[in-house]
RNA sequence: GGUCUCGUAGCUCAGCUGGAUAGAGCAACUGCCUUCUAAGCAGUAGGUCUUUGGUUCGAAUCCAAACGGGAUCACCA
């Protein structure tokens, strides 16, 4: 970083000193040199030719003379076409790779001074978590991660959908057909077991749908009619009047469901700073309505209801309140935002929820506005694709879903057949090679979904299952733990590569500068990575510089050097690089083994 | 139909605010373990970047249109 700014700054000097042009130094972008051309950093002339009043490789000659002249870190340089390329001189990578070494904080931003809100997971509390949920809850985990790392502070928070029709119909079935089952009795997942029964209810539902369409029923009307249906609403409206034994059925599911979350965070590595309920927050926003008819910006039609108009902002008109003075789901929101803001006072809020919800954060953040509510414009929908199946897409209630807690399993299992496969689990208790598949299991999965750029959707195939080879996760694990094998031989051999023990060691071949300039790259990653709320960006680099250095890793022996400076300066690379890993991957909530 | 979004190798995906001959992994094929962990490394093969126009010295990238996939447009949540 400093590097790139201080050859600009020169650029820019040269620019003025050779052609009285003056370009500000922070516009001059200098990219990486490719491959096939000696150098680090490559200057291109051709949007300053018309400027200058000369050829492009005129102007990349002459530059060249002057920075090789006047540029300290510049060494050497060529020009191909109009593209000015700059070799740097190592002592400058050198001393950057001593001032990283040095740095305990090196790539975190300071202190921003901005709080973030991040809302993910928000589960349903009617059945269990599967392989979309993953998606989210890494995508959320992984965002606030990278947040803080920007130097801001993060408060991650849940929004649990515990009540609605939905939960009503697992508490229906239940009460018909549970006979009193419980997690303890059934030796099921509380989840599970409220998801076994949210799907009777609509195995049920469909039968009596299909009943009455036999006795010559609309389909339309089959559907509102159907005697199950008409329960269910039933028990909402009891719900919503406070009866008693219909709180308890749904206090007592509820906690079922809640401790199988619980679990399920837990195994996935994900947590919150706090939950919101939305059985308390579900009245919520009428207020604001109300305020909003006060201040004239939204209507009410001749039925009572109230709508906001937001045709302006290429939207529709909108029902915020209907007829009977109830709330629909965009109140809730409106209540909830406000409630999170007086909470936790946010300069950006991010709700990562799926991209079917596109429209609806839309007229949410316009709604605010209309409001002239102050966070309005920090609210950002981090919207995701979802994950489609071979078949299709998922649904729970047809039971077309890849199960979180079951794939999670799998992974696990397949983690250990491969570790056993490959013989690598000698020396290791029954404890910690549990825990190894654990964190490569996870390690798969998160990289897996978190690798793809969180808009897209993505196809998985639970037939083919994750692969540990190529660019995963465990590949990326594995360069850890090939570097920790590394370093503890290094300490039983007592060998230093403190940045004094390789004092003048200046000749870096070129595999170790290409590890170098991507440990150089880290804190420019992590930035855009926050400014993009793009996990992506992480996975991708972790593992651009796994694979530097698997490459240097093989090329290059470390043990079999004789000069010691050099053998001292390759451990501490390795060092680096492990430590840039272990940081890269916690950004995406994955742990890396020392041992593998 | 309106709006949003995606379209890159057989498959799954990278390609930052436009730059050189478009990159990885998987699958296929070839090499490399008596030397720091072969879950690795090196290589071969695989492309009309959906299409057509435009802007530009220069377009996978920006703009427009068309085609194709998906989402959404409820007094559901």
């Amino acid at each position: 970083m400093q590097l790139q700014n201080a050859i600009s700054q020169s650029i820019s000097q040269a620019l003025n000193a050779l052609f009285e042009i003056t370009v500000d130094a922070s516009q001059i972008a200098l990219q990486p040199t490719r491959k096939e051309f000696a150098g680090s950093f490559t200057f291109v002339t051709f949007p300053y030719t018309k400027q200058v009043g000369k050829g492009p490789e005129q102007i990349g000659q002459a530059l060249g003379e002057y920075l090789k002249q006047h540029a300290k870190e510049v060494k050497n340089f060529n020009v191909v076409k109009g593209f000015l390329n700059l070799e740097v001189e190592e002592q400058e990578w050198l001393r950057l790779f001593r001032g990283i070494m040095t740095d305990a904080n090196y790539g975190h931003g300071e202190p921003s001074g901005r709080n973030v809100m991040v809302e993910y997971s928000s589960p349903n509390t009617n059945k269990p978590l599967h392989l979309g949920h993953l998606r989210n809850n890494f995508l959320g985990y992984s965002v606030s991660e990278i947040l803080k790392a920007n130097g801001h502070k993060v408060m991650k928070v849940n929004l649990v959908n515990d009540r609605g029709i939905h939960i009503c119909k697992s508490m229906l079935a239940y009460e018909k057909l549970g006979n009193g089952e419980t997690p303890e009795s059934s030796g099921m997942k509380g989840d599970h077991l409220v998801g076994k029964y949210y799907v009777l209810f609509d195995k049920a539902y469909k039968e009596q749908i299909d009943e009455l369409v036999a006795q010559g029923m609309d389909k339309e009307e089959a559907k509102k009619k159907a005697p199950w249906m008409l329960e269910a609403q039933d028990m909402l409206l009891k719900w919503e009047q406070g009866d008693e034994h219909v709180v308890n059925l749904w206090k007592t599911m509820n906690s079922w469901v809640y401790s199988g979350f619980d679990q399920t965070y837990r195994t996935i590595g994900v947590d919150f700073d706090k939950f919101y309920y939305e059985s308390e927050t579900y009245t919520l926003g009428k207020e604001r309505v109300e305020e909003g008819l006060q201040k004239e910006v939204f209507f009410k039609k001749d039925n009572g209801s109230v709508w906001v108009d937001l045709t302006d902002e290429g939207l529709d008109e909108k029902l915020l309140l209907r007829a009977d003075g109830t709330s629909v789901y965009i109140t809730q929101d409106l209540g909830t935002a406000e409630l999170k803001y007086n909470d936790f006072p946010y300069d950006q809020s991010l709700y990562v929820v799926a991209d079917e919800q596109n429209y609806h954060f839309q007229v949410l953040k316009a709604t605010l506005k209309k409001l002239g509510k102050p966070y309005a414009d920090g609210i950002y929908h981090l919207s995701y694709g979802m994950v489609d199946l071979p078949s299709g897409k998922m649904k729970s209630r047809e039971g077309t879903v890849v199960d979180a807690d079951e794939l999670v399993q799998e992974m696990v299992d397949t983690a250990r057949q491969q570790t056993e496969e490959l013989g690598k689990i000698e020396g290791f208790t029954p404890e910690q090679a549990k825990e190894l598949y654990h964190t490569l299991a996870m390690g798969a999965l998160k990289y897996f979904l978190l690798k793809v750029d969180p808009k897209k959707r993505m196809l998985f195939n639970p037939q083919e299952s994750i692969d540990f080879r190529g660019n995963t996760g465990p590949f990326v694990q594995y360069t850890h733990a090939r570097i920790s094998a590394i370093l503890r031989k290094a300490g039983e051999m007592g060998i230093k590569y403190d940045p004094a023990a390789f004092e003048s060691f200046d000749n870096l071949h070129e595999v170790e500068q290409e590890v170098l300039t991507q440990l150089v790259n880290f804190p420019a990653v992590v930035k855009e990575a926050g400014n993009l709320y793009a996990p992506s960006v992480i996975a991708n680099y972790a593992y651009e510089l796994a694979k530097a250095y698997n490459r240097f890793y093989q090329e290059i022996s470390i043990f079999n050097e004789t000069d010691e400076q050099a053998r001292s300066f390759r451990i501490a690379l390795s060092a680096m690089v492990a430590r840039f890993v272990r940081e890269s991957m916690k950004l995406l909530g994955i742990e890396v083994p020392e041992r593998m």
